[in-house]
DNA sequence: CAAATGCCATCGATAAACCTGATGGGGAAC
DNA sequence: GTTCCCCATCAGGTTTATCGATGGCATTTG
């Protein structure tokens, strides 16, 4: 039994079926039954169960599936991790915040490409649920997602510290009055999931304002423009909304301290293999942030020199 | 790259030498100097430093060596979780008839547990057609059902044989008089689809009692509360009811013979793999039925031996 | 009811990978 | 300088993987 039997293995489990796994493989379907069946007589079990449609697993086969996986992983990273040298190189998938891609992100990424020109970056967004899920799915190497996080799995570095501000259309100059409109008042968020939704919804509860309407938007633009023509409220980092309020589309107003501080943290598997380009880009990123903004006070441990040799911990 | 190349590799970091590796490995030094070359040609990053004494790592080799050590595990641990051998292990699904589980199971559970300690055992109970549906579906390795079956793709062996008797209130001594209360009269049964019921449900109408209402009941005790209470009549092995009746809480009533007897079967798929554990557990069962309850006249020809590394077959 | 489809097992031939044993070169120890 | 140890290379044979084709089986389609 080696890595090959097993992605075999993995790929017929995953498909359901030897010629759909052979396909998969770009490979013969007869290669795939071979292997299979050799698997199966040097384990002393069965691990399909073969019916008309196709193959699923036997309890033993399901039993195997994980480590096939695991192991396809490690084999990969082993691969990255061996070739990775000193100068970064590559390719890496930054998961972020809408806000925190708009915001800071774009000083970030320019120092990076200078500094790391043979990296390819991509920016995938979306809420700080889906993030953590895309880091733990492998998806992505990093994230940038609103703290605090909390997970077995992950490492969180915190970058740098928002001030949420309620931003409402600008003839709106005292909170309290909003009461009076509670019947038309929507709350406008970036998607359902975004976690200065779950923010400004507690923060309005504790007004007395609770179940307003949601209308949800996929750009920062459209939804300060939303704002501004009064339809309703959001909140985000004052940073984003400060160009729309010196431009008087928008007023903004301070919330209560509790509510008012979220750090944006970086969050990445603590098990995973960290390459020279991640590496770098996280490292460029805290000097970024603490060397041009140093006012903010943000807890930023340089990230640990990595024991790079031996990767995994439990 | 795969697995048993990096075993090689992880011979040779681990010996510091080619040679040394190479009968560490049990096979020849120009074995192992290939296999190492394709290595760092396809990682495009040389592994080891050559010196006359033997290799050493270099920084690439460093970082491979711990991904070599944790798959060579990993392909440890899937295989010993995987793989089914003289010895006992892993995991068996047993589904069972209610009454069965209550009556015949433990005991055999009991010896089972004993001699087979790395097994985890888990029982399902349900009627006997969804016990044969669950092992057609794979959901359940083998299930103790009530007799006859034929399927073509089942095989079902003989266990023990069943008295069912009709179970009254105490203060009926005559299953005649039941017709005199046919009106209010019910049957308690476990549950829809109870093998027992359809017997009971005959039996009834043999003698003129037709569209009685059921009574369905999740637990033995319960059911012959019911009973006890006059509700209804119900139908059961003997040895289920003996204690209630020696408590003089039900009547016992012998069905005429035709009725009388039900023989429970366990029953496995034909064509499936059976594995040790499943193996010793049928073992267990027809040696306990059949040592310390020879009186019974059980079919108890015992499993023929599997071709264990020939799993399957058409 | 027959033809067609999709799926898996099997087979023989070919190509690739692997293992083997022998040879040669190079540096360190004696 | 000689010996010893180690690694690289090479030609060979053997095992293993792969390929393409064929057939059986059960369901689906016409």
């Amino acid at each position: 039994m080696d890595s090959g039997d097993l992605a075999v293995f993995a790929a017929v489990a995953k498909t359901g079926g030897i010629t759909r796994a052979a396909q998969a493989l770009n490979t013969v379907q007869s290669n795939v039954t071979h292997r299979i069946q050799m698997l199966e007589a040097e384990l002393g079990v069965p691990l399909f169960h073969r019916h008309t449609r196709g193959v699923t697993l036997t309890s033993a086969g399901e039993k195997l599936l994980p480590y096939a996986e695991r192991i396809a992983r490690l084999i990969g990273e082993a691969r990255e991790a061996a070739a990775d040298g000193p100068v970064a190189r590559g390719k890496i998938i930054i998961g972020s915040l809408e806000t925190t891609a708009a915001l800071r992100l774009p000083p970030v990424l320019a120092s990076y490409a200078a500094a790391c020109p043979e990296v390819d970056i991509e920016i995938m967004t979306g809420t700080t649920a889906a993030m953590i899920e895309a880091v733990l799915a492998h998806r992505v190497e990093a994230a940038f997602v609103a703290g605090p996080v909390d997970h077995p799995d992950l490492v969180a570095l915190p970058v740098v510290e928002e001030e949420l501000v309620l931003a409402t259309a600008p003839w709106i100059d005292d909170i309290a009055k909003l009461r009076d409109r509670a019947g038309q008042l929507k709350i406008v968020v970036f998607r359902a999931g975004c976690t200065y939704r779950v923010y400004l919804e507690r923060l309005l509860a504790a007004r007395g304002l609770v179940d307003v309407r949601r209308l949800e938007f996929g750009t920062l633009d459209g939804l300060i423009g939303c704002v501004a023509a009064g339809i309703g409220v959001t909140l985000l980092p004052r940073a984003v909304l400060a160009k729309a309020e010196s431009e008087g589309r928008v007023a903004l107003h301070a919330v209560p301290d509790k509510d008012a501080k979220v750090t944006t943290v970086l969050v990445r598997r603590g098990d995973s293999f960290v390459s020279t380009a991640l590496r770098r880009f996280i490292e460029t990123a805290q000097d970024f942030w603490r060397d041009r903004a140093p006012e903010q006070k943000v807890a930023a441990a340089r990230i640990a020199p990595q024991a790079r040799h031996s990767p995994r911990k439990r």
